[in-house]
RNA sequence: GCGGCUAUGGCGUAAUUGGUAGCCGCGCCAGACUUAGGAUCUGGUGUCGAGAGACGUGUAGGUUCGAGUCCUAUUAGCCGCACCA
C-alpha cells in the first residue's frame, strides 16, 4: 500500500466523528486534565496558516495527556460577538447572525480538515442566548454584590444595606466610586431613589458617570484596552475623553487580588509583568490640603512624601470638581476658556502634542507642613482619573513639575545635597535629603529630614502624617474600572430596565433575554443605540419580565437598557461553560466545576495580556467569591503562541517594458519590486506559467532568468490580502496532508516565538513522513513489519526517542522533538528496522503530531481499537546506558583528543590512563598536572 | 523616560542547563538511478588554510581548569507602560 494521505484522513476523520472518539465525560477514576486555546473570532478572511499554531500546539498536549490516562477536556468554540460583523451590516445590510453562522461553517470545515481532538459536542458560541445567559446571569450577580475591603472579597448587596440600617458608614471599609459619610439616621431618611443611588456608589457592576473614551466614528464607548495612542484598536479611529453614564465593572477592587494572583501561576514573566505594568500598583501617601482663608480642603497623592518641603505650587486637573470651587472671581474668565481649550483635545492631540499649558486659580493653598501659601493652578498634565485628580508641584524634583515652573517662572526648591538642577529636575530616588526646616522653626512643624536617604525620608514623613492627622498612607492603581456599556447591536443586551430613572434587574427567571432583530443598525434617529428600533421587543421584554411593569415611568425615559455589553463579557467566564455547556440551571454545576477545576494548559496570543486576561481573571475571582469557580485563578499554566507573520514574494520590473529580471541579475537594470502571490512560487522560485496566467498584462510577459530558473525576492511582512502572501491552510493539506501541516508547523521553532510563515522547507517534513511509512511498507507497497524480537541498538533509538519526546512535550518544545523522530526514524531505516514491537511504539509516540498516518498505522499492524486509547510507553534507562564513554581530553581547557573508557572506570583509572597517554605527554611538556578535573562521562581536563 | 525579552552558519533553529558550538530541516555542492526533472536515494556542507592548525555564538571586559550559557558595561532589534504625581 502506498500512503495516499487524502484517504487516510478522510477516513479517520469521519471515523472519529462515527466513534465519538474525542467525545469526553466526566471520569472520576482519572484524573482531569483541561487543555483550552483562546476562542477564534469567526472573521469573514478564514483560517490562515498563522491561526491554527497554537490549536496544533495544544492538540498535541491534550492528545499526548489522554495516551498518558489522563481524562483530557480539550474544548473549542466561537467568540461571536464583536464589531467586524456588525460594520459589515452596516455597509451591507447583512445581518450580523447570518454572516456570523456563514463564518462559523467556514471555520469549522477548515478546522476539521486539520484532525483536532476537539470536543464538539461542547462547542458554545457567545452570541447564542443558551450561552450568554449566563453572561447576563453573572452581570446580575456583580450588579447585586460590593466589594468588602475586609474580607477581600464580594459580597451581598444586601449586607450593605443592613449595615447602612445599623451604623450608616461608621467604620465602612468597602470599594467604592467616591468616600461618602452618613449616619444611619440619615440613610433611613433618604428616599428610595437617594438610596438606589447611593447603593451605586458600591456595586461590582454600576452605573457611573464617568470619562469614558467616546469613539464618534464607531459610536460607542471603548474600553481602555481598545484604545491604544489615542485611536480605536479597531479600525483605527481617533477617540476623545467625553463625560456619560455607563455601565462600569469595579475591576479596580480587585486590582491587589489580580496582582498577587500572578504569584500563583505558571505565566510568562514578561506577561505578568505586562499585567503588573498594567494593574501598576504605587504606594505613596495622601495629604490634606487647605485651600487659604476658605474652608475648603482637598487631597493629593505623592509617592514623594519626603519632598514636602518642596512645594512651590499645586496643580488641579481641568476636569477637577475642585476647580471651580477654588477659582477665584478676577480669573474666572481666564480659567473658563483654558478649560473650553482642554475640553477641545482628543486623546491623540494630548499624547501628540505635550506642550506646557496651564493657568492661575487665583487662589492659595496652605502647605501643612511650612504654613507657606502656595498658588493653585490647573493644567492637562494633570489627570483627573488617577490619584485624587490634584498634585503637589515639587519642580526640583520632577520633570513635569520642572517644565512647568520654567516656563510660568515658578519658584524651584532643592532638597537633595548637591544635586543639580539649574538644567534638569533631578528625579532619582537617591540622595541624603537637606533643605527641611529645623525643628521647631516653624511653628507648624517640627519633622527634621535632614540627613536622611530619601526612603528613610518617605517613611519618617509618613509616619508624621499619620500621627499628626494631616492625610493617611494609601495605595493607589492604575487599573481603571472596566467601561462596561457599548452603543451597539451585536452584543449582548443588559438584563436592565429603568424605574424613575433608576436601573433595575430583570427577572433571573426571564433569563436569557434575548437579542432582538433589528433592521437597522446605525443609532436611531434620537440618537439612541441600534437597539433603540426594537420597541415592539422591549415592551414585550417589560411586559414578560417585569412584575410590577404597571408602575414603570413610560414618560420620559425609554424604560429598558438599549446599550449591549461589549466584546470581553462572553469571553470573560466561557471555560467553565466548556465544563457543562448544556446545563440549564446554572452556569456550571457544583460536582462537575469541581472535577475540572481550572485550565490547566491555555494557549492563546500575547494581545489579550491587558484585556481578556485581566476580566476574565477578574470574571473568575467574583464567581469564585459568590462560590461558583471553586479556583481563583482560571488559567494555571498560559503559553503565548507567536504570531506568523507573512513571507512575500517579490518580482522585480523592469521599466517601460513587459520583462522580469531575477533576483540576482536586478542590478543590471533598473527594477521595481511587484508582489507575486507566494501560491505559484516554490522555493523562490517562480511557477512561470502561473504567474502568465495570473493576470491578462503578464499572458506575454518576458522573463530574464538565472540558471534557466527564475528567482523571486522575498521578505517579512503582515500577512494579509494585499500583499498576495496569504497561505491558506487548506491548501497545504491538499498538497501535503494534514499531518505535513501539523508537524510542519511545529517544526518551524519554539510554539512562543514569532515567526514569518515560510512554506519553503516543507518538503523536508513530508520526506519524512514517507520514511516513516516506509518502515512499514517497501517501495512496492508490500507490508513488511515482522514479529521479531528488535535488536540492542533498535531499542536503543526507540528509548532515546521516548526519552526526548516525553520530556520535549511537557516543555512543549515540539520542535526539537520531531528532529528526534527524524533522527529515530533514519536510524531505523538504516538499520532495516521493521518490527512490530520497536514500531508499535513508536506509533504511539508520534500519534500526537501525526493523528491519521499514525491511526492507519496501527491499524495495519493489527489493532482494533483508536490510538488514542493506547498507553503513551515509558522508556527504559537501561537500553539507554552505554558500554563505553568518549571522554574529551583537554588541557587548561583546549580540548585536544579523545579517548574511550568503559562505563565502569574509575576516576583515578581514568587520571592515571589519560597522563600516561603518548599524546598528552605533549601538551603537558613534562610538567605535573597541578589538577586533573573528571566530569563524569563527559570530560578530563588536565590543568597545567 | 521606566520595565521586560532577544541576539548562534546563506536561512529556520539545536546544544544533556557551565563541559567537543552548529543536532534536525531548508538551501547549496557532489554522486547514483533516470523518459535528464521543481521526483527519489547516498554522501558532503561555520570561516580561513593545500595541510597541521587557527579563528568562531552582536561588541568590550570579568569569574572559571572550562562560558553560547554566569557577572559587568555597551550596541542593535522586538514588546509592554508612559504627563500615573
Amino acid at each position: 500500500m502506498e500512503y495516499n494521505f487524502k484517504e487516510i484522513e478522510k477516513k479517520w476523520q469521519k471515523k472519529w466523528v462515527e466513534n465519538k472518539t474525542y467525545h469526553i465525560t466526566e471520569d472520576k477514576t482519572k484524573k482531569k486534565f483541561y487543555v483550552l486555546n483562546m476562542f477564534p473570532y469567526p472573521s469573514g478572511a478564514g483560517l490562515h496558516v498563522g491561526h491554527p499554531l497554537g490549536y496544533i500546539a495544544s492538540d498535541i498536549y491534550a492528545r499526548y495527556k489522554r495516551l498518558q490516562g489522563y481524562n483530557v477536556l480539550n474544548p473549542m468554540g466561537y467568540d461571536a460577538y464583536g464589531l467586524p460583523a456588525e460594520q459589515y451590516a452596516i455597509q451591507t445590510g447583512q445581518h450580523p447572525a447570518i454572516t456570523t453562522v456563514k463564518n462559523i461553517n467556514r471555520y469549522r470545515e477548515q478546522l476539521d480538515k486539520i484532525g483536532f481532538s476537539f470536543d464538539w459536542d461542547r462547542e458554545i458560541r457567545t452570541c447564542d442566548p443558551e450561552y450568554y445567559q449566563w453572561t447576563q446571569w453573572a452581570f446580575i450577580q456583580m450588579f447585586n454584590s460590593y466589594y468588602c475591603n475586609n474580607t477581600k472579597q464580594a459580597c451581598p448587596i444586601s449586607e450593605l444595606i443592613s449595615t447602612f440600617e445599623t451604623c450608616g458608614t461608621d467604620k465602612l471599609n468597602v470599594a467604592c466610586t467616591e468616600e461618602l459619610h452618613f449616619s444611619d439616621k440619615e440613610w433611613k431618611t433618604k428616599t428610595d431613589i437617594e438610596k438606589q443611588e447611593t447603593l451605586m456608589n458600591y456595586r461590582i457592576a454600576y452605573l457611573g458617570k464617568t470619562m469614558v473614551n467616546w469613539c464618534p466614528e464607531l459610536g460607542t464607548v471603548l474600553a481602555n484596552d481598545e484604545v491604544v495612542e489615542g485611536v480605536s484598536v479597531r479600525g483605527g479611529y481617533p477617540v476623545v475623553q467625553k463625560k456619560m453614564r455607563q455601565w462600569c465593572l469595579r475591576v479596580s477592587a480587585y486590582a491587589q487580588r489580580l496582582l498577587d494572583g500572578l504569584n500563583t501561576i505558571d505565566w510568562t514573566e514578561s506577561l505578568k509583568e505586562t499585567q503588573r505594568n498594567w494593574i501598576g500598583r504605587s504606594e505613596g501617601t495622601e495629604v490634606k490640603f487647605k485651600v487659604k482663608d476658605s474652608n475648603v480642603n482637598f487631597t493629593i497623592f505623592t509617592t514623594r512624601a519626603d519632598t514636602m518641603f518642596g512645594v512651590t505650587f499645586m496643580v488641579l486637573a481641568p476636569e477637577s470638581e475642585l476647580v471651580a470651587q477654588v477659582t477665584t472671581s478676577d480669573q474666572k474668565k481666564e480659567v473658563a476658556a483654558y478649560l473650553s481649550r482642554t475640553k477641545k483635545r482628543t486623546e491623540l492631540d494630548r499624547i501628540s502634542d505635550r506642550s506646557v499649558s496651564g493657568v492661575f486659580t487665583g487662589n492659595y493653598a496652605i502647605n501643612p507642613f511650612t504654613g507657606d501659601a502656595v498658588p493653585i493652578w490647573i493644567s492637562d498634565y494633570v489627570l483627573s482619573g488617577y490619584g485624587t485628580g490634584a498634585i503637589m508641584a515639587v519642580p526640583a524634583h520632577d520633570s513635569r513639575d520642572y517644565a512647568f515652573a520654567k516656563h510660568f517662572n515658578l519658584p524651584i526648591i532643592p532638597l537633595i545635597e548637591g544635586c543639580d538642577i539649574s538644567e534638569e529636575s533631578f528625579d532619582a530616588k537617591e540622595g541624603i535629603v537637606c533643605n527641611s526646616p529645623k525643628a521647631g522653626i516653624t511653628p507648624y512643624c517640627n519633622l527634621n529630614l535632614n540627613g536622611l536617604t530619601i526612603k528613610e525620608a518617605i517613611d519618617a514623613t509618613k509616619k508624621y502624617v499619620e500621627e499628626n492627622n494631616l492625610g493617611k498612607i494609601k495605595v493607589n492603581y492604575r487599573l481603571r474600572d472596566a467601561t462596561f456599556s457599548r452603543q451597539r447591536y451585536w452584543g449582548e443586551p443588559f438584563p436592565i430596565y429603568y424605574k424613575n430613572d433608576m436601573p433595575q434587574v430583570i427577572d433571573e427567571d426571564c433569563l436569557p433575554l434575548k437579542l432582538p432583530d433589528v433592521d437597522k443598525f446605525e443609532p436611531t434617529s434620537t440618537n439612541e443605540p441600534p437597539l433603540g428600533h426594537a420597541t415592539k421587543w422591549a415592551w414585550d421584554t417589560l411586559n414578560k419580565c417585569v412584575v410590577e411593569n404597571s408602575k414603570i415611568d413610560q414618560k420620559n425615559i425609554f424604560p429598558i437598557e438599549l446599550n449591549t455589553m461589549p466584546g470581553f463579557a462572553g469571553s470573560s467566564a466561557y471555560y467553565l461553560r466548556y465544563m457543562d455547556p448544556r446545563n440549564h440551571k446554572t452556569l456550571v454545576s457544583k460536582e462537575i466545576d469541581e472535577y475540572w477545576q481550572n485550565v490547566d494548559l491555555y494557549v492563546g496570543g500575547t494581545e489579550h495580556a491587558t484585556g481578556h486576561l485581566i476580566y476574565s481573571r477578574f470574571w473568575n475571582k467574583f464567581l469564585h467569591d459568590i462560590g461558583i469557580s471553586v479556583v481563583e485563578e482560571p488559567f494555571h499554566r498560559l503559553v503565548n503562541r507567536g504570531m506568523i507573520q507573512g513571507r512575500s514574494n517579490f518580482v522585480y520590473h523592469i521599466k517601460n517594458t513587459n520583462t522580469f529580471v531575477s533576483l540576482h541579475l536586478k542590478e543590471k537594470y533598473e527594477s521595481t519590486p511587484i508582489h507575486v502571490d507566494v501560491n505559484i512560487v516554490s522555493n523562490d522560485i517562480l511557477d512561470i506559467e502561473a504567474f502568465k496566467a495570473s493576470r491578462p498584462e503578464y499572458k506575454n510577459a518576458e522573463f530574464i532568468m538565472e540558471n534557466d530558473k527564475y528567482i523571486c525576492g522575498w521578505a517579512v511582512e503582515k500577512m494579509s490580502k494585499s500583499k498576495f502572501n496569504v497561505v491558506n491552510p487548506d491548501m497545504i493539506v491538499d498538497k501535503y496532508g494534514a499531518d505535513t501541516l501539523r508537524m510542519y508547523e511545529m517544526f518551524l521553532g519554539p510554539v512562543e516565538q514569532s515567526k514569518p510563515w515560510d512554506t519553503n522547507g516543507i518538503d523536508g517534513v513530508n520526506r519524512f513522513i514517507h520514511k516513516y511509512w516506509g518502515l512499514f511498507y517497501d517501495r512496492a507497497g508490500n507490508y513488511i513489519v515482522k514479529d521479531e524480537l528488535p535488536t540492542k541498538e533498535e531499542l536503543k533509538s526507540l528509548h532515546k526517542l521516548i526519552k526526548k519526546v516525553t520530556g520535549d512535550i511537557e516543555q512543549l518544545s515540539y520542535n526539537t522533538s520531531i528532529s528526534a523522530f527524524m533522527i529515530c526514524v533514519n536510524e531505523l531505516s538504516k538499520l532495516k528496522c521493521n518490527k512490530k514491537e520497536i514500531l508499535e511504539k513508536l506509533i504511539i509516540v508520534m500519534a500526537p503530531f501525526a493523528p491519521h498516518v499514525c491511526e492507519e498505522l496501527w491499524e495495519t499492524i493489527g489493532h482494533m481499537t483508536s490510538v488514542c486509547d493506547a498507553k503513551w510507553p515509558s522508556y527504559d534507562e537501561k537500553y539507554l546506558k552505554e558500554d563505553a564513554f568518549n571522554y574529551i581530553i583537554s588541557f587548561n581547557g583546549k580540548s585536544r583528543y579523545n579517548i574511550e573508557f568503559p562505563a565502569n572506570a574509575t576516576t583515578e583509572e581514568i587520571t592515571a590512563a589519560v597522563l600516561a597517554d603518548e599524546r598528552s605527554l605533549k601538551w603537558t611538556k613534562g610538567n605535573v598536572p597541578k589538577k586533573v578535573i573528571v566530569i563524569p562521562k563527559r570530560i578530563v581536563n588536565v590543568v597545567i
